[in-house]
DNA sequence: CGATTTTCCGAAAACGTTTTCGATTGTGTA
DNA sequence: TACACAATCGAAAACGTTTTCGGAAAATCG
């Protein structure tokens, strides 16, 4: 049951393995007879080439490594979507590896990659990411390399993002502009730039409109797993702390509904006394009640998209011709829901 | 900066390649010195074993296949996540292709993976997959496969699954339990085992308790990325056809998310007027309103466990044992929430 | 000291391709 | 007839490993 070689089909037809080899891919020097011959004979073999065969000769392996914190996830998943079907399209392969938002899983399983000798990778960092050193590393030998939405600004490579800072700059002053006065804001984590880029369009929404920025109404939340419950317990903490926000603008359309699911909990009602905005636009925001106003965030674009800058990274190194990074800015949108409709008028 | 060789470590020790190969790999007829010595410059040259080389030798690939019908969904995202976690601590690499459901696509993929040399396969059939040739082939050829959740009975291959029937006997039976006397089904697709099984366990609750069934009560729903919308849809045209109706056992949760959307726009109370029971547990079945009860599906669990087989049968062939092939049952659950606790008592 | 064993090393084949380059045949032309 | 030229093929090297097998050197033993 061993699979079919060349050589056999070259032994059963009494030509050499060469003109085989030449046969299936068309070469000019072979004539007409015996490429009919060679590609019928290949055809009943159900002749395969031996990918491994042709990697180690001709330096194309046609996979690519994709490193991503989480799985299962509503943003990745969708990002995961469009990179297999653009890489699909293209003849690529793509080996999913999960990071769990480690900084040392995430150098381990580029080092995994490395040695698979995959022709490009695709990489999302994780929140525990602090040092670049791996991928500083990465980019001195020369691996094509595309890092999207979680992304080190220090690194020369290409990206694709989304402009955070601009998209909560835009949910705070939604909040202003159906009036609300006093709006706390659940940040991620410290270190992603991401959550830095939030809170600090946050904040200048707030500025810019001529609010005072109060670090008390910021809550930090982990956006791991539990992220679900860290806004319950977010929402708590800020219900015991202060008794007058009337908006808020949560880091993350999970976290979000934990704190609204707290908020229904307590009797605060939403949007009318409190009213939110998420951020991703995951599902779910649509279907909960009440629904959830928040950024869209185009996973499934932003995969197309990055692996196109890898494919196009990777090309010109084949061809051994100097590449320009690029960052790619998707837009995003915010979607108008429920919990920002208040039905009573708009206060003054 | 080409990759580093055996053979240029060879030759700056003054040794041969063969020594080389048998110091990395702790041959016992090298001596410790030399060892010591090779592997010191293998590790300051950052040496890599060529891991297409090495398959080219060996014939292990040490990476698997997995063909699944849609990666953004909350079970599917499970699974994956368990089977590279399982996979990665057995030192293999996951390639996923995405069938979308299509019979076609699903063939190519299948087709893809071969030509790729991977050591095993791991597949969830497409809804569309209706003949299976192309599993039998793969028999045939003797590539270690597993199917899991969307399986052929008719392939003789290991398998993991949940019992579907029994789930759905369970989940119809409580709605029996809580009191409802009219219960509908909004069932899946006609084709994959599961929806027929998830049908006939709730068929035959209703007659092992006395009711009668009725198929005007039986919704068919693709359960594709519309599945919302067909749960609104299904619901709507139900009251419109029946108005006694108490209970709806649905094949998935978000059909379920869709037809209590559906229902309280229209002023049905649910679980008061109509109890409902989904499948699945999707996270957000727990934070909508009311939460949703269902059946527990164990995506993680069953990933891990499809590739605990995968891997014991990749073992097994190529210690050319004899191959058994089993088929693990795992055991789901209820979840009770609020779409099936009636605030009044129990009907009479 | 010779014989035997142990220790250490390397030559070479093999895995299945791709590609270069030269060889052979046949055809047409001067 | 001699020659150029096109058409068709194949030998061989190379990609980077792993592994078998035999040989040389060193150590042990009688």
């Amino acid at each position: 049951m061993k699979p079919v070689t060349l050589k056999q089909i070259a032994e059963t037809l009494g030509i050499s393995i060469t003109t085989v080899s030449k046969a299936l891919k068309d070469y000019p020097d072979v004539s007409k007879k015996t490429k009919r011959l060679v590609k019928e004979l290949a055809e009943t073999l159900n002749y395969k080439p031996n990918s491994f065969a042709v990697t180690l000769r001709t330096k194309e392996s046609k996979t690519i490594g994709l490193i991503i914190p989480e799985v299962v996830h509503h943003f990745f998943s969708n990002v995961i979507k469009g990179i297999i079907a653009q890489a699909e399209k293209k003849g690529y392969l793509v080996i999913i590896l999960q990071s769990n938002e480690s900084f040392d899983l995430e150098k381990q399983q580029l080092d995994l990659l490395l040695s698979k000798r995959v022709d490009g990778i695709l990489i999302s960092l994780a929140n525990g990411t602090g040092d670049f050193k791996h991928l500083n590393n990465l980019m001195a030998q020369e691996v094509p390399l595309v890092m999207f939405d979680k992304i080190a600004k220090i690194i020369n490579c290409s990206k694709v993002i989304i402009n955070d800072r601009k998209a909560a700059y835009t949910a705070t002053k939604h909040l202003i502009d159906i009036g609300c006065k006093r709006i706390a804001h659940f940040r991620g984590p410290l270190l992603p730039q991401n959550s830095i880029d939030r809170f600090l369009g946050y904040k200048q929404a707030l500025t810019d409109n001529g609010f005072a920025y109060d670090p008390s109404l910021v809550y930090i939340c982990d956006c791991s797993d539990k992220s679900f419950n860290e806004g319950k317990e977010s929402a708590k903490q800020l219900l015991k702390d202060h008794t007058d926000v009337d908006g808020i603008f949560i880091n993350t359309d999970l976290v979000a509904i934990g704190a609204m699911t707290e908020l229904a909990a307590q009797g605060v009602n939403v949007p009318n006394d409190i009213a939110i905005v998420g951020f991703s636009n995951w599902f779910m925001s649509s279907v909960i009640s009440p629904t959830l106003s928040t950024i869209d965030q185009p996973g499934y674009k932003m995969g197309k998209e990055a692996f196109k800058l890898l494919y196009k990274e990777m090309k010109k190194r084949k061809e051994n011709l100097p590449v320009e990074f690029k960052t790619v800015e998707l837009p995003t949108e915010l979607i108008i829901r429920e919990s920002t409709k208040q039905t009573s008028l708009l206060k003054t």
